[in-house]
DNA sequence: ATACTTGTAACCATAACAATTACATTGTCT
DNA sequence: AGACAATGTAATTGTTATGGTTACAAGTAT
């Protein structure tokens, strides 16, 4: 299984409101970008500003960012936007037999290691800003132009 | 989302073989503290088999493990349980608009990002050893002896 | 031969996902 | 006020992974 794609639309649309921040950027708008329908960008974009991430209001054409771009960690967006729940990356089966030695400790035993790793991957993403994707496009595009 | 528990089942039946060393680990028998189906054990301990962490053979009664308890990481458990595939922990969203700065870089921007952050979770999997486990839930039960 | 076990395949119910449609709500503009 | 446009949200759908279940072929031992 993987992590919902939400994770990297949401990363796609913070990113270009910054980089047409001085265009208006309706749901249409992006979602032509991202290349789906616009509720979907809609959704995700309510996930967005419940975490305080982006500002849109009812009615009023465009979003903008609601804090600075080197803020915004790409954990905060992955928090954002709901794909793994707190200690849930690994699931694990329930109701394993109590009258086991292994049955009725598997549990105890292997969540904290599953802790850790799930933390590991968080914390990874938590080292890069909405800061560093907006520079690599620009250099990117950069490197074409040449 | 969340990562099938065919990984922890895994897990938790190389721990069982251990522990149970000096009995017979039939499919039926594991299933029962795992309490599942039999069927889905012998479908899990195939992919174990595959990946040379277990012998098992057609007809014969009983699994045992292939390799050293300690020289079994999770990671190893992980990868032969094929719970998430290389490289795709994170699902990003296909055909982003070309014709939009955003759009045609966002892939080539956060692939390898999320490539790190996948790399960070598996290597703390490969920091742990069945032999950890197995110590941890021999150390749970003699506690609880007390 | 009989009994037991593993190895598979087929099937099913459930859940998450992303896309889509539809519509109420809110705001802007004339 | 009324028309228009955008957001917010709910309902529906096709697709896919999962975990459970049944069934049965193939292998092994007594």
């Amino acid at each position: 299984m993987s992590i919902s794609s939400r994770f990297a639309v949401g990363i796609h649309i913070l990113t270009l409101i910054e980089i047409n921040k001085s265009g208006v950027n309706t749901s249409e708008y992006l979602a032509s970008s991202v290349n789906t329908n616009a509720a979907v960008i809609r959704k995700i974009m309510g996930m967005l500003k419940s975490a305080g991430l982006v500002n849109v209001r009812p009615g009023i054409a465009g979003a903008q960012l609601a804090k600075d771009l080197s803020e915004i960690t790409l954990f905060d967006v992955y928090k954002a936007v709901n794909v793994v729940q707190e200690k849930e990356l690994f699931s694990i089966h329930d109701h394993p037999n109590p009258d086991c030695p292994v049955g009725r400790n598997i549990q105890d035993t292997v969540m904290p290691i599953f802790s850790v790793a799930q933390s590991a991957m968080e914390k990874a993403l938590s080292n890069v800003t909405l800061a560093d994707i907006v520079n690599d496009i620009l250099e990117k595009e950069k490197a074409v132009g040449k």
